[in-house]
DNA sequence: GCCGTTACGTAACGCGCGTTACGCTACCAA
DNA sequence: TTGGTAGCGTAACGCGCGTTACGTAACGGC
């Protein structure tokens, strides 16, 4: 008897290899099956079709997302948790960096796809009032516009994950770290 | 006769129309002719295969948007200069919408085309370098951080593309519009 | 008026895809 | 030992794709 649950999360793991190297095109049951180290045949044995496996991939991976955010704990300034959960959002190491790719991949194809659609707009309107909650603790008085520069955190997050996806070698970690801080710095104060 | 570049010029923006509906998984010659309201056969007569449609539609579309950006002309004021070629870079109308949208799909196909991420990293680090000279510009004395506030700022205006392209009702011109000035007061300080 | 050339439309080809049916092997209960 | 079932591998099917070959109508120079 095999753990279904553990061989499906292989075969998910899998479809995130195959995007990350090949993109959304390149997604083919042969090719999940190649990543996999197995044949087609055991991928439709534990997947009804290609939807079915795709979307059990995308709920692995926003399960893992949001677990690494709520496992960062507690802080005692504000601003560091706040830059703590920023740093979550962009592609710092080799497992980000996988996540952004495929997030990437998927808001691409939400554009032709109301259920990818609406699962996005959910996740990104739950992101942003995160992000509006931490960026109010961090404010001692909280600005009239507050809203409006969470949204733009957002924004500039996304582009850096952007960047950070399709040219690692012209952002590497560090320099991400640095990009995030200075807008910190420019929405705060700069750090005493 | 027919005027051969005219022709080339509509199948192209039979592309960018199939490309903003369907995605690059839906850019298919059928579709791009269809788009065009022609046949596969005239598609064919006028472009070797489809990669060389595909570069065709994606030089005319960023000599579009150079022209357009050059078009601007003259500015009294840096900030406003600087603010209006902002406005260029995310998606208020329907014309920057699809701009975005074909920029943004593109973008991920580079990751796995070359060819395509050198043009990519090519007009990336152009626009980086167009926007320092005009931060520089704006500020009185530039701050020494200048470079990574230029790229932070193009960052941002690629998360807001992003935004606008997948969810437009929630990303309207307004909104972008205020996004951008909001980041721009940040950056040098609350208009008079 | 004829004839080559331009400007396509039509249709077929091979390929890779998702899906599905079928067959085999190992294992466990009886 | 034997029957049944779980866990796959293999192979075939139809479809849509890019490509290409071929047909043909209109046009333009002689």
């Amino acid at each position: 008897m095999v753990d279904h649950d553990e061989r499906r999360e292989q075969l998910s793991a899998a479809v995130w290899q195959v995007v990350s190297e090949q993109g959304l095109d390149g997604l083919t049951l042969r090719a999940v099956a190649d990543a996999a180290d197995c044949t087609t045949g055991r991928v439709a044995h534990y997947f009804r079709d290609k939807n079915a496996l795709l979307t059990h991939a995308r709920d692995v991976m926003h399960r893992r997302m949001t677990a690494r955010i709520d496992a960062l704990g507690a802080f005692d300034d504000p601003r560091e948790h706040l830059r703590a959960v920023l740093r979550e959002g962009v592609p710092l190491d080799e497992e980000r960096r996988l996540n952004s790719t495929v997030w990437a991949h998927f808001l691409m194809a939400a554009r032709t796809d109301p259920v990818l659609l609406a699962e996005h707009v959910v996740r990104h309107e739950s992101w942003i009032r995160r992000l509006t909650a931490l960026l109010r603790d961090a404010y001692g008085v909280p600005p009239d516009d507050l809203e409006l520069r969470a949204r733009n955190l957002v924004a500039l997050l996304e582009g850096l994950a952007l960047c950070g996806v399709a040219t690692p070698e012209l952002y590497p970690p560090d320099l991400l770290v640095r990009a995030v801080d200075n807008h910190l710095d420019l929405l705060l104060g700069a750090k005493k």
